[in-house]
RNA sequence: UCCGGGAUCGUCUAAUGGCAGGACAGCGGCCUUUGGAGCCGUUAAUUGGGGUUCGAGUCCCUGUCCCGGAGCCA
């Protein structure tokens, strides 16, 4: 079959499956796919995967993707969840069009098809209670037993099952289920539940309904009705697969094929919408859009850009195997990505007070500094040079550890784009001992930072004029959790990392941050990426740093230790 | 214990009977007005045993280990 699409043969199983798919002329060679959330939590770094695959799988083959919430289950799902999801997978940069789906739109006819069971004799109602239901399906190693339920007339299932959606029974007191096989190796098969009887207020459908669809007996159904011919879902689902597969040969209606693939885990976090929940719920984080949260919305608070997330998505490969990918990919995506793009500022996070001796106080000058080394179209800015300057508190020191090449007494550095300085004198409190202030000299011979006699200067030191900077705040961010497994051991909150967010409050950033946007991106020279958080005021800006830059000479220091 | 999956460098992933390759991490070096970036080099793997074959990560047999499954959750 050919449609004319172009590709370089399959990179993976699932489009090995698909491209046989067409070459068989299976769904007319159509690919239609679908992203299935449940409006129950936010969408977080493994649903990124899904997505990419889904979209990326139906644009290259020239078909179509659905946005279908699943949402069968009334209890816990809610509109500001909808909201979110939308909102993360147009941020992650994919369309749905108008194809906004939900199981719910389905469920008059996912009722009138229960009812065609029922009349065929595949599904019955049942009235054992939820306990004795599970008693009744066995164990993993015995067969279960039939419910005496099972072998109703079909007159009498058709009259409890409408008395059942018209609001006849209490919750819970009874089910309609599939009549399949109580002995089937496959718990899946025993006798599946079809409808439960639920007394919640839908968030779409409100109170018009007394029952509601189980997944399994809405997903594969919602799939048909869309025409979807690839329902791509995760590893715990295989089990499932032969239920999906008899109730679409039950009703004989549009069958697409599940496929099942391994979702992606990371180190240093936890995935499971269960215990985000509960992170943002005691209030470990300051809630779903925590950037040390694993979700798009606390990645996009962070800083991290769709394009790495869909890099980490995609060039992570699709397999069966489970598979946990080392947090340290997906920074690397990151930096590449604002390594190109990020313009460069400097800001000092632990200021630390430098008087330029010789240099008048009145002094002003300006000099033109490049916005990215990396990207010349970026252009230049200028930055205020003066008598008082700040400089990081730990680039100098009064007593240089071993391969320290910054600053201390009678040492030469280089201030960016500036002048090199060499320290002169120590101001210490004489109470604490502690350094509040450098007294350094400038080679008025070096401006711009070169030396006419070409002696070398290995540090360059980021700084910010005393006079021109503005004071912001940086929050910086480490693993949420210490370990990189956090499910191992009983008491996965045991394993948050106590030091996961440290606020630094007397931070000095450039000038030219003052026209910063919530949202955007720079690079602090030297330290790392950061992005301005909504939490910023006039006058005060808020920085969050996204991922630090390699650090050498953190390398070293640990080496030494 | 029953059913369904899975096992390749530390991590992720290629190789579809024909040189086990790439990326990240690590290590070493070059370069550098960001100890950044870039460049170069390098360490490192086919779950055990048996078989088929000129040739096996791949096929067969057998063992081991790991993951998922007993919601009226998805």
């Amino acid at each position: 079959m050919d449609t004319g699409v172009e590709t370089a043969g399959p990179s993976h199983f699932i489009e090995e499956i698909i491209e046989k798919d067409r070459e068989q002329g299976r769904y007319g060679g159509r690919v239609h796919t679908r992203f299935p959330p449940e409006p129950n939590g936010y969408l977080h770094i493994g649903h990124a995967k899904a997505i990419c695959l889904n979209f990326g799988l139906a644009a290259q083959y020239g078909g179509k993707c659905n946005l279908r919430f699943d949402d069968t289950n009334p209890t816990k799902e809610e509109v500001e969840y909808v909201d979110s999801i939308k909102t993360d997978i147009r941020w992650l940069g994919f369309d749905w069009e108008d194809r906004e789906y939900y199981a719910s739109d389905y469920f008059g006819q996912l009722y009138d098809w229960a009812e065609q069971l029922i009349r065929e004799g595949k599904a019955y109602v049942d009235d054992l209670s939820a306990e004795e239901t599970r008693e009744y399906r066995g164990t993993l190693t015995e067969p279960g037993r039939e419910s005496p339920c099972r072998n109703r007339s079909v007159e009498e299932n058709l009259d409890l099952f409408r008395r059942m959606k018209a609001g006849e029974f209490p919750e819970g007191s009874r089910t309609l289920r599939a009549k399949i096989d109580m002995a089937s190796p496959n718990l899946n098969l025993r006798d599946p539940v079809m409808y439960r009887i639920l007394r919640a207020t839908h968030h779409r459908t409100g109170d018009e309904w007394a029952i509601y669809p189980t997944y399994d007996w809405a997903h594969g159904q919602s799939d048909s009705i869309e025409g979807v011919t690839h329902s791509i879902c995760t590893l715990e689902f295989e089990d499932h697969r032969p239920l999906y597969n008899w109730f679409l040969e039950a009703l004989g209606i549009h069958h697409p094929r599940q496929v099942e693939f391994a979702r992606l885990n990371l180190t240093h976090t936890v995935m499971s919408k269960r215990k985000l929940l509960e992170l943002v719920r005691r209030g470990i984080v300051r809630g779903w859009d925590d950037p040390r949260m694993p979700t798009l919305s606390g990645m996009r608070r962070r800083g991290y850009t769709p394009e790495a997330i869909r890099e980490f998505a995609e060039r992570g490969g699709v397999a069966k195997r489970p598979s946990t990918a080392d947090l340290a990919l997906l920074e690397y995506y990151l930096r590449e990505d604002l390594n190109r793009r990020a313009p460069r500022r400097m800001a000092v996070l632990r200021p630390l007070k430098v008087l330029l001796t010789n240099v008048p106080e009145d002094h002003l000058e300006e000099f033109e500094v490049p916005n990215n080394p990396e990207d010349p179209e970026a252009g230049t800015r200028s930055v205020p040079f003066t008598r008082t300057l700040y400089i990081e508190r730990e680039d100098f020191a009064e007593v240089p550890p071993p391969k320290f090449f910054r600053l201390s007494p009678g040492k030469e550095a280089r201030l960016r784009a500036a002048y090199l300085i060499t320290c002169r004198e120590v101001i210490k409190d004489p109470d604490t001992g502690e350094i509040v202030e450098i007294h350094c000299e400038v080679d008025p011979e070096t401006r711009g930072g070169n030396a006419p006699d070409g002696r070398k200067v290995k540090a360059t030191l980021h700084w910010v004029s005393e006079a021109h900077a503005i004071p912001a705040e940086v929050r910086l961010y480490d693993n949420l959790f210490a370990v990189e497994d956090p499910n191992e051991g009983e008491d996965w909150m045991a394993n948050l990392n106590p030091s996961s967010l440290e606020i630094l409050t007397a931070c000095r950033v450039e000038g030219s941050l003052g026209e910063a946007r919530p949202g955007e991106r720079y690079q602090f020279e030297r330290q790392g990426y950061f992005c301005m958080d909504p939490d910023s005021e006039s006058g005060r800006p808020v920085f969050n740093r996204s991922v630090t830059l390699k650090d050498a000479w953190a390398k070293i220091q640990k080496s030494q230790k």
